[in-house]
DNA sequence: GTCGCAACAATTGTATACAATTCGGTCGAC
DNA sequence: GTCGACCGAATTGTATACAATTGTTGCGAC
């Protein structure tokens, strides 16, 4: 919990700092978030805590347990396949979209996107690389001008990332910011096809990067096991 | 405000009570959401009541503005195209997925709500009626198998009542009970093309149906005219 | 008569106090 | 020795009190 080193933030809502936290894998599916302890480590009253709580359970990055506190999910391998189904169903034909109506600014700010991912991967940052890559789609999605399917996507991807903590098999480094690469080209080029199709399959190498064959997530005690 | 008649309402939580007032067009769009107000009407204090508003403000029903209050929400004619556009993308396919999957019992559970709707429409009762049309989108979603999805477009067709409050055009009764009665019969024929296709074309006329002409929301003051 | 300013009333934002529930431990019975 | 129940600490759920902000209304100056 004490990995948050945000001390009185002047104006950074605490819903955004654990959002960040949870993208960046500082905070592990299952942590209990105690909200006595939220409070003191942002200076502010449980009332604004259970606020942001609130808004975080809605977008299920922590689950709330009534009477039991907040926690950060653990999506089940059904939600996990879940959710890259529904970025399967949703983010390729945004990505056409976005192809076709990208500007040149749009095209630059995706290639900052991507240079501070590659920054990240250099500093051995991860959890930061892992953030920047979910914040490369979001940006699609709002090039697409789409601002409701973009809620929809921003939602999935930080699932997505809790779901890349629980499940993420392959142990080297992220290999996939090459597809962000093509995917650029694409969009350069106003290639809705293309970027349609990259998209595609790029959540596929996605989604079966995942180990999703454990019907259980490798609970670390039988209550967690045994838990409804 | 008062023609909600739940006083102290056993177990119901107020912000599904509020959404479901929403829905049957018994909230009008603007209408100021008090927390007093609605902490005297549910007998609860103002704490919970917060909470379901916020609630309620993440499903884009309540809009929060800070320091003023929250007032049911008016989605602008761009919000309105992006909420149909997005039940465009998304509502086909699932329809294809639900028809492909449908149980006995599913169709089954499909017909009771279109019976019901019936009903509504006989009673004269429109808003139910909408509301039990918007419950039978959701049971295709369900049937789909998609949690997740079906989240999505349940927060999509609430908006749908918003807008459909909003910007409704044509003045005779919703003529659309026959787009459901075609669509169960694909799904009981397990013609997963058809579904899909009828679906489209099902949204495609609810869109159609509404004036988005207007680029201002038909404001009834120079003050709503010009509010940000 | 209109514009600007100021004080007020009303409502929300936040903190704190109290009640309710759960979990863990300990004691006791079998 | 094991199982069960009771009790207590800790944490969440709710209510209430207080602070801050906003919109309004009335007064006064130009």
């Amino acid at each position: 919990m004490d990995q948050i080193n945000i001390e009185k933030s002047p104006r950074v809502g605490i819903a955004e700092a654990l959002a960040l936290a949870i993208h960046e894998h500082r905070l592990a599916p299952g942590t209990k978030l105690g909200e006595d302890d939220l409070g003191e480590i942002f200076g502010v009253s449980r009332t604004v805590v259970r606020a942001a709580l609130q808004k975080l359970a809605h977008d299920r990055l922590v689950e709330l347990k009534r009477n039991r506190g907040a926690f950060v999910a653990k999506p089940s391998v059904r939600e996990a396949r879940e959710v890259f189904e529904a970025r399967a169903l949703v983010e390729p034909p945004t990505a056409r979209a976005a192809a076709e109506r990208a500007t040149a600014e749009d095209i630059a700010a995706l290639e900052k996107h991507i240079d501070a991912e590659h920054a990240a991967i250099e500093a051995g940052n991860a959890g930061a690389a892992l953030y920047l890559s979910g914040l490369f789609h979001l940006e699609i999605a709002r090039i697409a001008d789409q601002t409701t399917i973009a809620a929809f996507i921003d939602q999935l991807i930080a699932r997505s990332s809790l779901i890349i903590a629980l499940y993420w098999q392959r142990r080297n480094a992220l290999c996939e910011s090459h597809a962000h690469h093509e995917l650029l080209k694409a969009m350069a080029d106003h290639d809705g096809d293309r970027a349609e199709e990259l998209m595609t399959s790029h959540l596929v190498d996605l989604h079966t990067s995942l180990d999703l064959r454990n019907t259980q997530t490798a609970p670390r005690s039988l209550r967690e096991a045994l838990e409804v």
